[in-house]
DNA sequence: GTCCAGGGCCTAC
DNA sequence: GTAGGCCATGGA
């Protein structure tokens, strides 16, 4: 079966599974952006404490994140994990937005996604799969966010070997997915949870798996 | 007490 | 170029 038909098949199969994910609940862009950044090796519980501290004392846009001392923000962010780093990044990030797009995320989304990448990948601690979160959820720009999940997924299903590197893993879907951005949106969030969820999480093996005779993890393989 | 979570950077080899 | 250590908290 050809890699365009199967990365079809997995999309429809889980999201008849799981249904829609309304994922990334945000009230604006520059939330997502902040989100992106707290949720970095941590799981998103821990991420919304620090975005709920952080909305009990600024408004989060990026003007009142500005007005913090970086010592005030480590403090406020620090159930998010890696703290000091996260302010580090964060305040970094200020700085950009400010500098490159002047505060403006209308103007900042005129920019071509390519451009926006680069930019993205040059604040530190801001890497490939935070600055593809920030790009697909925050400026709704059609790119893949490839995770340790999807990597695991898809790597287990025989699509790519798991050292295949990012790019190969998003090229997969790019490349094999109408550019649509909510569907893109909607089958990372469907990825994130099946690999919660399914036997990737909680089982050696996988016996009753939604994703049926694609995901062949756990099984013997036929002798056919 | 141990492991892992919606990562990324740096260093040594 | 890449494996391994490090950053740090919170929950299971």
């Amino acid at each position: 079966m050809k890699n365009q038909k199967k990365i079809e098949q997995i999309f429809e199969l889980l999201f008849q599974y799981y249904g829609d994910q309304f994922w990334w609940p945000a009230k604006s862009t520059s939330e997502i952006f902040l989100g992106a950044i707290l949720t970095q090796g941590t799981t998103w519980k821990n991420a919304e404490k620090a975005l709920s501290k952080l909305s009990q004392n600024s408004d989060l846009s990026i003007e009142s994140i500005d007005n913090m001392t970086i010592t005030f923000l480590e403090e406020i962010i620090r159930s998010s994990g890696y703290f000091r780093a996260k302010a580090r990044t964060i305040k970094q990030f200020i700085e950009l937005i400010k500098n490159l797009y002047d505060s403006d995320f209308d103007y900042m989304q005129s920019f071509k996604t390519e451009l926006l990448r680069l930019h993205l990948l040059s604040v530190k601690g801001i890497g490939e799969e935070t600055a593809d979160a920030m790009l697909l959820y925050g400026l709704n720009k059609p790119t893949f966010v490839i995770d340790n999940f999807t990597v695991r997924i898809i790597s287990r299903m025989g699509l790519l070997s798991n050292n295949s590197n990012y790019n190969d893993f998003q090229r997969l879907f790019t490349q094999n997915l109408a550019q649509v951005t909510t569907t893109f949106q909607q089958f990372h969030a469907l990825l994130v949870k099946h690999a919660q969820t399914s036997c990737l999480k909680t089982k050696p093996k996988c016996r009753n798996c939604c994703l049926k005779n694609l995901c062949t993890f756990g099984r013997k393989k036929n002798k056919s």
